[in-house]
DNA sequence: GTTTGCGTTCGAGCGCGCTCGAAGGCCTAG
DNA sequence: CTAGGCCTTCGAGCGCGCTCGAACGCAAAC
């Protein structure tokens, strides 16, 4: 798959306007039912990450995947479901450190709730520190193209710092 | 200096709410008047980053700098405004690679401004891609959020991909 | 039977962006 | 005179997240 799958649905989902909203994300966590397991390229495809990024995620503990008659991987339902959100979060920037140790907390049982909680609500913090800077760097470089545009003054090399002289 | 202190007046310039404006962008582009050449410590602390990293973006060929009587390096005004536009991309997500180019195309001349207005224009687009990856990453994680405040299903663990009840 | 194709394990290697340490110079304070 | 402090250059090292190659196994296709 050359492009994100799941990424590409969530923007078809979320459409190209306004605020994405709790009912757009409800469809992108439906993977569409009952599964059969997946073989390793298949999920692979469908999280659009490489097999060996996969045998990875899963030699760090963030996944454990059942085994075939031939040794081959299994991903069952609950694994994929696991690596939506894992590769979700990777895109969002948490970094492995961090995964591994919500897995674990995952897998300590439910009296880790408010600790996966605290993580949880740090990484909101986090993506949304993030996309301010992005915005705020969005805006620099959009100045930056329309000054490009119209400029018409004594040095090119002053336009990478330049401030205009009308808005 | 802990923070970042650009992105902090940055911050502090747009407030929190509504898209940042041309205006407010035009504020931080400006760093206050003339400047005597400053030292590479200065410089460090008004950017947030290392003595290393710059000496290491001067290698790297993304700016000249020149020395004072001992050697040392003195950053004149054109040189931090650089700076301060290398660190916004870097921050935004630019590679160093793309940098390199960008600056070496700034140095070859006016002729170079359509290539450099492309490279901006795709850089725009990455910032923007990258924004809504992380809008929906946010949505995701803040719905998590809520899910694990009110739930009360059979298995914890089935929170990492649950679909709720009700919105 | 052999080739093709997809899987396995293991450990090593890579690309990026720093980050650091060693060895030394210059200036100033005590 | 010496010690401290900040600067210099140079090359090496590091942390992260993959990414790959080697050597092998199984199973269906020819």
């Amino acid at each position: 798959m050359a492009t994100d799958e799941l990424m590409r649905k969530a923007l078809e989902a979320l459409g190209d306007d306004g605020p994405p909203s709790v009912e757009a994300i409800q469809r992108l966590t439906d993977l569409g039912g009952v599964h059969e397991p997946m073989m390793i390229n298949e999920v692979a495809d469908l999280l659009d990450i490489s097999p060996h990024t996969l045998r990875y995620y899963e030699r760090a503990g963030l996944v454990e995947v059942a085994r075939d008659g031939n040794g081959h991987r299994l991903y069952d339902a609950d694994a994929v479901r696991r690596l939506v959100f894992l590769t979700r979060m990777r895109l969002a920037g948490m970094p492995m450190r961090d995964l591994q140790h919500y897995i674990t907390l995952v897998e300590a049982g439910k009296h880790t709730v408010p600790e996966r909680l605290d993580m949880l609500i740090e990484h909101r913090d986090t993506i949304r520190r993030r996309i301010r800077e992005l915005a705020l760097s969005l805006t620099a470089v959009e100045y930056k193209i329309a000054t490009y545009g119209g400029w018409t003054g004594p040095d090119v090399q002053d336009l990478d710092t330049a401030v205009p002289r009308e808005p």
